[in-house]
DNA sequence: TCAAAAGTGTTTGGGTTACACCCATGG
DNA sequence: CCATGGGTGTAACCCAAACACTTTTGA
């Protein structure tokens, strides 16, 4: 039987391949509403406008996708990014004027908004908060983006609606309101917290830390973290 | 402001760009059970394994990753492939001994199996149906095919749940018992007949094609189709 | 004693399953 | 008449939302 051609010579040079880059929807919590981190574009295309903040695949440097997300975070804003998640991929032609064909691996983060330097030096560009569904709407935004910023919030509710819990996100200890005020600003809408409890002890998600309380003005609270297994 | 390296010289000339692939989960529905199409590897690596059916980007030809994967279907399997759907992207460096990395953009598909000539002649490899569940628990695979299989087979049932309809699998006109067997051998479990046929109108998915019946033993059966928008 | 934290309880409803049962129809 | 297609009705269930309420606690 004759061979396919990508089995005879199947070297990446046989073919020009594309220009490849990882892109994050690095999401946070900021006083109570959900934010999106967008970085200005120093450069055509799009110079001047917002976009996400991204990096090319770099296959000298990352072992997989998720380390050269987790490296184009460190690079790019400084941190190591938890609840990473690929989202999905696009690909085509016109996307970027830098290259002829240009695939992009998006992905979503979730992180502490202090954890990021709005200002920071050396190659980094300068980077703002912006709330999140406004940002979705944006049609002023660079590339695709708005719409990878809106298929990432989807995604993202959808997780909190399942108690998937951003426990990365969160701190090691924490109390049951933090917890419902997180997914309440996640969502964006105001949860029950009967029902939210509930729900949250049927499926043992949480164990309690013993001993430990944090303090108000009244009654402390009791602190949870993440259930081992 | 210093510029960050891909917008000072961002051609794709500058980093080496990773071997890139399309793979597809090609599913049909089989002697009322889902079967996953595969081809036998005519080369190293994996000779003689059995692999999915994929291709490489062909930046010059593809317009965007969803053409790249109907050209795939169509050069590697001969048919417009119906019901095409962008599951994940995967990467590393030891995915694929041909390349020094390897990305590859996995779609899943839908098609009735007999639209596929399963000896074909020219460029095509031999190729088989297998019964799904049993492919995406079968090891010997080629490369990490059988879990990209399990993962399209999470999806799909999910939209069949969701009753996100393959009306581009079914016939233009279809009973409605035709498309519940459809969707039971999709699920690989029974569905109750009045249940189903509920929701199917609760969401207004149908319409009736007026006139038209098929004929059975007994009293023949109304047809349907997608109501448009 | 106050106000937040934690927990209890009940009602309500949506959506789904499972099952029983009806009528219609063409051979 | 029979087996199938089409349809009605209903009880049960799960899950979650909504709301009201009690108890605990530290300042």
């Amino acid at each position: 039987m004759p061979k396919s051609p990508e089995d005879t010579m199947p070297t990446s040079g046989r073919h020009e391949m594309p220009f490849t880059r990882i892109e994050i929807v690095v999401l946070s919590v900021i006083e109570g509403r959900l934010g999106v981190l967008l970085g200005r574009r120093a450069q055509a295309p799009y110079q001047g406008r917002w976009a996400l903040p991204g990096g090319v695949l770099r296959i000298d440097q990352d072992k997989d996708l998720d380390a050269a997300a987790r490296r184009v975070g460190i690079e790019r804003l400084g941190v190591e990014l938890p609840y990473l998640r690929q989202l999905t991929a696009i690909g085509g032609r016109s996307r970027d004027p830098r290259a002829p064909w240009t695939l992009s691996v998006i992905y979503r983060a979730l992180v502490p908004f202090e954890a990021i330097d709005p200002n920071p030096g050396k190659r980094l560009e300068a980077l703002k908060w912006v709330a999140a569904d406004e940002a979705a709407a944006d049609a002023r935004l660079a590339f695709d983006h708005a719409e990878r910023i809106g298929g990432a919030l989807e995604v993202t509710r959808g997780e909190i609606d399942r108690l998937e819990l951003p426990f990365e996100f969160l701190p090691q200890a924490f109390t049951l309101g933090e917890l419902q005020a997180c997914c309440e600003a996640m969502l964006g809408r105001h949860l029950d917290k009967s029902s939210f409890r509930r729900r949250l002890d049927e499926r043992n998600l949480l164990e309690a830390v013993e001993g430990q309380m944090r303090t108000g003005a009244f009654r402390p609270a009791q602190l949870y973290r993440r259930r081992c297994p």
